[in-house]
DNA sequence: CTGAAAGCGCTTACAG
DNA sequence: CTGAAAGCGCTTACAG
């Protein structure tokens, strides 16, 4: 790449690359105007880019923030992506985007890129790690951060760093809150793998609940944290459980996110079972993709763009008291039709 | 930043610089094995991790790959940039991520911000443009193309660079072909503002096919390119056109992607109009996360994350002979429940 | 095989 | 206000 150079400006100008520099990259320092004017015209007749790369170095900045994601497709990392995306684009920041695809090796290199790179800031979207695994991705993001680096997880805490906490445990125990309060007393969970944490805090917060008020679920099958996931735990779940005959209490299964969700019930479908006609469903996160989903999901929102635009304002800004340190994504229960009981007293139940 | 240093690296394992950048960055001139494991053990011992910025500047040669999207929330996009990532990891690249929120302006910043940053290649996915203002943008790209940066549209040709090209018109055609074989015969399209491409190109194929069968559209109404939008449609388009009564034959209405189907199927229903009871709707995108929608989603498929890829393949592979100048991301027309005419025959249609 | 040195394209004290 | 020069952290001919 030939790109034009400042000294090539500075040349054609009739002035030294200092003060080129100084007329083209905002300094105070500015020079008289009429000096200042004939750069900035040279530098466009000549379609003068700055090198983003020589100035880094030379200013040991590069204004690139950091952000590893699991899977950029999948509609609650992209939520996060965008808030992420438009924050960095108010601070002035480019967003450098990795994809770990839940492998933990390629999270480490992930991370290890945009070490390289040197991002101002590096931000962690649901990292995915067991005690064990997490000791080369903490040592590598402390060096990091030791250096100025800065860290911010959303999901969990890694050590290093602040984070943005989706109040996964709490919204859970809200959602079973207000399932017994609609009347439900049977329930079911389907969740993801035991090792991540996302699903676990979810069912955690949702089982304890149930204790409270004293109930237990009747089964926990756990799947891949996916749409086919939620298919397949939805076969299991009927062979481990009675769905009741229509005199019975009806069963209410809480699936820990809304993809899981949306499986489990397209498994129900395809074995003849309704919801909530025969078995209630309430999901996680409140993707608004699926807004429009039939039946309309019970689920628990989650402020997944402003928790991106947190986690952006929290690795970028100052070090400082001023800053919080950590904050929450508070959660909000929506209960829907998929979780109604109305519809749910007898066989020639009508959907709308 | 203060982070360890090559020449730090060389100096404590007691070697020159030029060595140890040969031991640690993949240099064909390998140094003896004691040497070079010395270096090694001290750069671990260090946490030595390589300046990219200084490397590229040394080099010439980033190993970035730049994205701009409109929105990395639309699953469209969020679709095609996994894509991306997949490539451009098996590619050796880091993925510089720039949305332009379908804004004209944020979009030629997003050009050139990447530019700035020298990133090997260039991937603009969706872009928005009318022949006055392209000029910016394209005297950008082509500036930056003669300096060795290489370039890649999904969507459609900007002049400079290769590009991926969905197959929108022939796509849509073949959804009309398919409707009108299954006996449709009255049809109304809804589709995004005039200017954009992609939606124009979509009603351009379906029309010109419903043409050759014969039939014309009853009503084209235009909106915004989102689920809202195709809400607000779907009641401008009732009130525009008649919807048959019990006896005669039903509408087949065009959304021109899936996700402003799924709108104006709830604009429908809000009014307690059914799909497919009183009215067929047809989308396009085929979008995995509305799989299991409610009707099944008539639509045209597009390999999108497959165009990704394919997109960074045509950016990064040299620009000899062998490689295809552009590509063509094919459709495949998927014919489900929402277009059905089964249930169409009377009122007491069920649903399933 | 190994090293001294120039150069990549900027910024920024330091002088004038 | 303006410029000469050092320095940011690497790579890579060019010698030895």
């Amino acid at each position: 790449m030939a790109a034009v150079t400042l000294s090539q400006v500075a040349h054609a100008a009739g002035v030294s690359q200092a003060t080129a520099s100084r007329v083209l990259n905002g300094s105070t320092r500015v020079p008289g105007e009429d000096v200042a004017e004939r750069v900035r015209s040279t530098a466009e007749r000549l379609g003068y880019v700055a090198n983003a790369q020589a100035q880094a170095l030379a200013r040991s900045s590069t204004r690139l923030l950091g952000l590893v994601v699991q899977d950029i497709a999948d509609p609650y990392f992209s939520s996060i992506a965008r808030g992420v995306q438009a924050a960095s684009r108010e601070l002035q920041r480019q967003v450098l985007l990795a994809s770990s695809e839940r492998d933990l090796t390629l999270q480490l290199e992930s991370v290890l890129a945009l070490i390289a790179h040197r991002a101002d800031a590096i931000i962690m979207a649901g990292s995915l790690w067991d005690e064990e695994s997490v000791g080369n991705l903490r040592h590598a993001l402390s060096g990091y951060a030791d250096n100025g680096g800065r860290v911010a997880t959303i999901g969990q805490p890694i050590g290093v760093g602040r984070t943005v906490e989706p109040a996964n445990s709490d919204g859970a125990a809200e959602l079973a809150d207000a399932l017994v309060d609609a009347g439900h007393s049977r329930f079911a969970i389907i969740c993801g793998p035991a090792e991540m944490r996302t699903s676990k805090d979810r069912v955690r917060g949702f089982t304890a609940s149930l204790t409270r008020h004293g109930f237990r679920p009747e089964a926990i099958v756990s799947a891949d944290f996916s749409r086919d996931g939620g298919f397949d735990a939805a076969g299991r779940l009927i062979e481990e459980t009675n769905l009741p005959g229509s005199g019975g209490a009806p069963l209410c299964v809480f699936a820990a996110s809304d993809v899981m969700a949306i499986g489990a019930i397209a498994g129900w479908r395809a074995r003849g079972i309704g919801v909530p006609r025969d078995v209630a469903v309430a999901g996680f996160d409140d993707i608004p993709t699926l807004r429009d989903h039939t039946p309309h999901l019970t689920s628990v929102e989650l402020p997944l763009e402003w928790m991106g635009r947190q986690a952006a304002r929290l690795a970028l800004s100052g070090s400082e008291s001023g800053a919080a340190n950590d904050v929450i994504g508070e959660a909000a229960v929506r209960l829907r039709e998929s979780t109604s009981l109305a519809v749910n007293s007898g066989r020639h139940g009508r959907r709308e």
